[in-house]
DNA sequence: CTGAAAGCGCTTACAG
DNA sequence: CTGAAAGCGCTTACAG
């Protein structure tokens, strides 16, 4: 274990500047105070009581406003804080984004906190380790949307397969002209949706026929999407769009403009929410079993770190991934393709 | 500051087995764990260390499940740690129910958390400090619903005051015959908005005309009574439903039914989060700020964290209490009532 | 602003 | 199962 000793000889400075800085306090020269706190990250310092008080489990929430409001997060975080309860671990909630998530201040933080491990509740590539990132060794699961291949724990939602079952389904009921609404790249969850579209019509060799790219993901925006596609010459007969608040604005929109779902277009959508099943028109969708990732996460969490209190030699874990294959849940947004049309 | 010293003399032991104790390690006879146990509790004892870092909130959350999905608990939720965050607290999340919830739990597992102060989300009888709480001296808030009079601090709604209004504006225009749909009596919110609307009516010299009381809250139970409802033989012209869930169930019910809202009846109900306003009908409903209470309760919880630090000598602060009366929104649920009516 | 040294709160190896 | 005593990690009053 490192001691404020190792830490002061390491610094070439005495335990009572340590102490002082550690403490906040005032009175060590700036020069002093950053060889110390060089020392002390990078030495992995904590004081010995956070070293025997690891009851708590940090959960990384995407740092923007009203995000806890979110259903989706909502959703994961009700998993986690349920199952974490029940397994004795307090939640402690920390904001992050991209920037201050790479491995080094990701390990100083969970140090700090005393955390016994943590869980990173990703969405798109402002709220997500940095891609560089190798959290081998650290107890961690990341859940959400996938990132990468290797060195890190993840439960995701597939979203490449969820997008192809969605197009395959309007396919199998006849559709041959399909458009896609969708969220612009930043978004992990939304670009894989849109390659497994693709990749659905490419197999029943279609073409895309209107794909709609917005700048956010809100209600508005997808009725800013209607008014667009609705104004054109033609439309597709039937749409996948990349989640449930465009699908709702979308569909509200079109209502207002005289459109009729299923009648004039058919709609698939993704949600995580009630919402989606509550509307005038209740909507197809894939259905993201949100609070049962965050249960799933929270105990593979667990795992790991039980795993890692037994074999403190062992090497490095291989990582531990976990693909969640949503189901379709079938509603009147959606029908058949007549198939005489005039 | 009581030191492990203090508990040894008290419970006539060392501080060997008090360490012992403290740390959960085998080997003390329980008679002698259980009179050191006692002294911790009777002395207050916190290790130096936890005195030392305070720089947690401890949010109750409700115990059941899936709680944070509520829209209602995670917009509070969601104001508190946006709030908390910047002002450099971490948030702590704990379940609770009435039963753990006594000042003698509530003090310890505060002192147990190292926790600068507590913020409970109240919700019914089941989710609320028990009613003989006296919470002074404590830095804590209770928002949500009004509990008691004295010895807390709350940031509530004016429930009372909301069924009152909704009643009122049913009034105003023109309707006579109005019904109450609600949830039994161990919601607090609830049953205040009862006697808000029970209030209007008197003042309008009105007898109530139909109430349904239901076993939940949910969608579920807001179907049923519609069914109830349009299976009488005369039917009320306007409706006061005490919750979102309630009125949407109701909503979506009365329709499959061929009632047609707000033709056949006028609907004015509650509302947490965005649903009521996306309905076919969107409905006019009392709208509660619980993102801003959320935001107030954290504010006002550091104001007493402050007070507390700068004059510890400082007797009992006295109760602080902010009532919130929220706005209606009017939107498509209601109209003036026919004059004349065949 | 710094460090040697005394002291504080807690833990633990040891003897019973 | 217990306690006296040595020891550990950290803090702080004091001298410079």
């Amino acid at each position: 274990m490192t001691t404020i000793y190792d830490i002061a000889k390491a610094a070439n400075s005495s335990t009572a500047s340590v102490s002082r800085v550690m403490n906040g306090k005032a009175g060590v020269k700036p020069e002093t105070a950053a060889r110390i706190h060089k020392a002390m990250g990078d030495l992995n310092f904590q004081p010995r009581w956070r070293v025997m008080e690891q009851n708590r489990l940090v959960v990384l929430i995407p740092n923007y406003k009203r995000a806890l409001e979110s259903s989706y997060i909502a959703r994961i975080l009700s998993g986690i804080t349920d199952t974490a309860f029940k397994m004795g671990y307090n939640i402690q909630l920390r904001p992050f984004n991209t920037k201050n998530c790479n491995p080094k201040h990701l390990r100083q933080m969970l140090i700090q906190e005393a955390a016994a491990g943590c869980l990173i509740i990703s969405l798109n590539e402002n709220y997500f380790p940095s891609a560089d990132i190798d959290l081998t060794s650290l107890p961690h699961v990341i859940v959400g949307h996938k990132q990468k291949d290797n060195g890190i724990n993840q439960i995701f939602i597939d979203d490449f397969k969820a997008g192809y079952d969605a197009t395959k389904y309007l396919i199998d009921i006849g559709h041959q002209q399909i458009g896609i609404v969708s969220f612009s790249q930043i978004d992990i969850g939304h670009k894989a949706r849109c390659n497994g579209f693709r990749k659905a019509l490419q197999e029943a060799k279609l073409d895309t026929n209107e794909s709609i790219e917005l700048d956010d993901a809100s209600i508005d925006a997808g009725r800013s999407a209607a008014r667009h596609l609705f104004n054109l010459q033609k439309h597709p007969t039937a749409l996948v769009i990349t989640n449930e608040d465009l699908a709702i604005g979308f569909q509200l929109e079109a209502k207002t403009m005289g459109i009729t779902v299923p009648n004039d277009i058919s709609i698939v959508t993704f949600e995580e929410s009630d919402l989606p099943s509550l509307l005038d028109t209740p909507m197809t969708a894939m259905r993201t079993p949100s609070y049962s990732m965050g249960i799933a996460a929270t105990r593979t969490l667990e795992e790991q770190i039980e795993n890692s209190k037994k074999d403190k030699q062992a090497g490095p874990i291989e990582s531990l991934s976990e693909s969640i294959t949503i189901p379709l849940v079938v509603r009147k947004s959606t029908q058949k393709l007549k198939q005489i049309k005039i």
